[in-house]
DNA sequence: TTGTAAGCGTTATCAC
DNA sequence: GTGATAACGCTTACAA
């Protein structure tokens, strides 16, 4: 219990500065009368404000929060104190007292991929300048670092969370059921949402890619992927699921690692594929960074594209249009994921979640040079 | 209300009511009897985890920042009791209690910026799993953003920050100087630094790019440039250092815009140079998306490289190296910065400024097949 | 080495 | 609509 008695043997000398004196004369229209004391940021607080505004410092807590809730006179005097005092609210104090950070959590599985920063850009953009924080995690593509993470963030007690993907781990889906804030799944849309979900596709990507070349026309149809995380493997599903309609699936036309995407590795997996299946006329490659990679590798080896072999990305980096020739891609819908993944979070943290809480937002083939044969059926 | 924060090896059937109980019963070392309040998150704290290890709660708090402090019985006792209620610090009521935040502010003027992703990354990396948070903030290139961003961070009394270059604007660099922590200027090195720095010269990197293709015997060496921030002109002014020591220097030959760097960007400026000064024979990029975008144009437009012309980036992204043909770049030490930017905040939050306050990381000039033509002297 | 007392700056509760 | 009071969960200052 605290003690009434103590407060007042106050004779000590006060810090010079302007703040400090008037923490000391004017702020006692609340009990506490705030002397002297050994601790304190020495910034102004709410009860400094209250004082110089003559109200009670609730009414400045209410003013900041819900400015509806106080009448326009005291609002406008405190508006004024704030202004004269430079007062900045403490969200430490905020957070402990309402047991509720003004943060958003959001986990992402890597920072190197290009698609996960164009997601954040969408993010940061999203949150425009409400007062809400970003607290960012990556989870390097690992279950057991989600699920730390996930933990480190849940002891902040966020007002939402995001996370990649639909596949977690049972011990993370649990927790983030009873995280006891919205949840919005990204990238990715399936069955069973946890809250909400914002994504697309990739079964159905990678369907239409495949389906596009063979429309075209090729026949051994490779497919180069690296990293293959749940969505890879996804697009890779779709691409065989056509294969096989098509009578033309054959194992060894798939060439993977679970090593990271880059450039250079596209080039290493063209390398590989070219061996195992000389015959190859065309590669769908799981992302951008690999299809370039194709695109230099055939360059080398003086290989027409797309007359000798045909060239698929993923993502549609903004390079695959400038490319030459010119790359086919999937444009995928990662900025505008980011930022209304933010937008149904702060719906749903607001009360009012919004009406379609798992939105497929699709994607788009875009045709380019690097498959543009046309289709010759054998004659 | 199931505890997720405990760690996961103690999933067995005792859940909600031990805590609960125990926070009724027997958390009463301490002077406080916390009984049927009517707030509070329903988690464990360490008053708690004080009553069931049966010490104060001073006690556990400093087993937990500094276990050197506690006798070793104690520890191990308070250990257990940790692990069994799974309790997990609550970071605002420390944040509100030491006047001081966990968290290190971050400013980037870009999210789309390839390098910026880099350094992030070291950032993240430097970071390793000691309990601080980065707030991060983007600030577009802005220097009113930058200084509203800082006034936000500085409200939560961040434990360091982290800022993008060394341009600040007057209010900005004051607030920096006054922050009451640890400040990293990052990205490249000056003069008068606010506390830390650490990059490299971006004038002597424009040097060395220029120094290389007049060495190797090109005339006409242009400049593209987009964005065109303060590292930006720092690297042009460089590049006309070297050129008008060359006697070659002829601002024809400089094309920039203020828009954002991208591979379609590259191809446009090229363009616009070629009308400009049409018996160019090199271009110096601004940067590698630029580099990448004349590749693509000069390929389209069958110009030989770098036998017609030769072509060199900057920052060395990885895709330089596997181009056809491969480019020339100056590699920067971007993630190299971030994680050393973070061990120096580290170090100087925990007492021990590095005793190199400005460290300069260089930058090495990758040279290619796209510059390499042989230098042959007029003869 | 350990504990007690007293806040840190805000918001929830309830009374006026 | 406004205010006094008591937390929120932790740490600093100081005492033992």
């Amino acid at each position: 219990m605290r003690n009434f008695l103590a407060p007042s043997r106050d004779n000590k000398q006060r810090r010079a500065a302007p703040v400090a004196e008037l923490r000391r004369g004017v702020a006692s229209n609340d009990s506490e009368v705030r002397n002297r004391s050994r601790r304190g940021s020495g910034r102004p607080t709410l009860a400094d404000v209250a004082g110089l505004a003559g109200v009670g410092s609730i009414t400045v807590s209410r003013a900041l929060r819900d400015p509806e809730r106080v009448s326009p006179e005291l609002r406008q005097r405190i508006a004024a104190a704030v202004d004269e005092l430079g007062y900045v609210p403490n969200p430490s104090a905020r957070a402990l007292a309402s047991a509720r950070a003004d943060v958003i959590g959001v986990l992402v599985p890597s920072l190197t991929n290009n698609v996960f920063s164009e997601v954040l850009r969408g993010i940061h953009d999203g949150l425009g300048d409400c007062p809400l924080q970003i607290q960012f995690g990556n989870t390097h593509y690992s279950e057991q670092e989600e699920e730390r993470l996930l933990r480190v963030f849940l002891g902040q007690r966020p007002s939402a969370l995001i996370v990649s993907g639909i596949d977690q781990a049972p011990t993370t889906r649990q927790m983030l059921e009873e995280a006891g804030c919205p949840v919005v799944q990204i990238m990715e849309i399936g069955p069973d949402p946890i809250d909400m979900m914002i994504g697309f596709s990739h079964l159905e990507a990678g369907k239409a890619v495949a389906r596009h070349l063979v429309d075209v026309g090729c026949k051994r149809i490779g497919f180069l992927g690296a990293r293959m995380d749940p969505r890879s493997r996804r697009r890779l599903a779709g691409y065989e699921t056509v294969m096989r309609e098509a009578g033309r699936f054959d194992a060894a036309l798939v060439t993977t690692t679970i090593l990271p995407s880059s450039v250079s590795m596209g080039a290493v997996l063209f390398h590989k594929a070219f061996e195992k299946t000389p015959d190859l006329d065309a590669v769908i490659c799981n992302n951008d960074d690999l299809a370039l990679g194709v695109l230099f590798a055939c360059h080398r080896a003086s290989l027409k594209i797309p007359a000798q072999i045909a060239i698929a990305g993923f993502n549609d980096l903004e390079m695959m249009e400038v490319a030459s020739p010119s790359i086919t891609s999937v444009r995928t819908p990662r900025y505008e994921i980011g930022r209304r993944a933010i937008a149904m979070a702060r719906a749903a943290i607001a009360g009012d979640r919004p009406q379609r809480t798992v939105v497929d937002l699709g994607f788009e083939l875009k045709m380019r040079e690097s498959t543009m044969r046309r289709a010759r059926p054998a004659f």
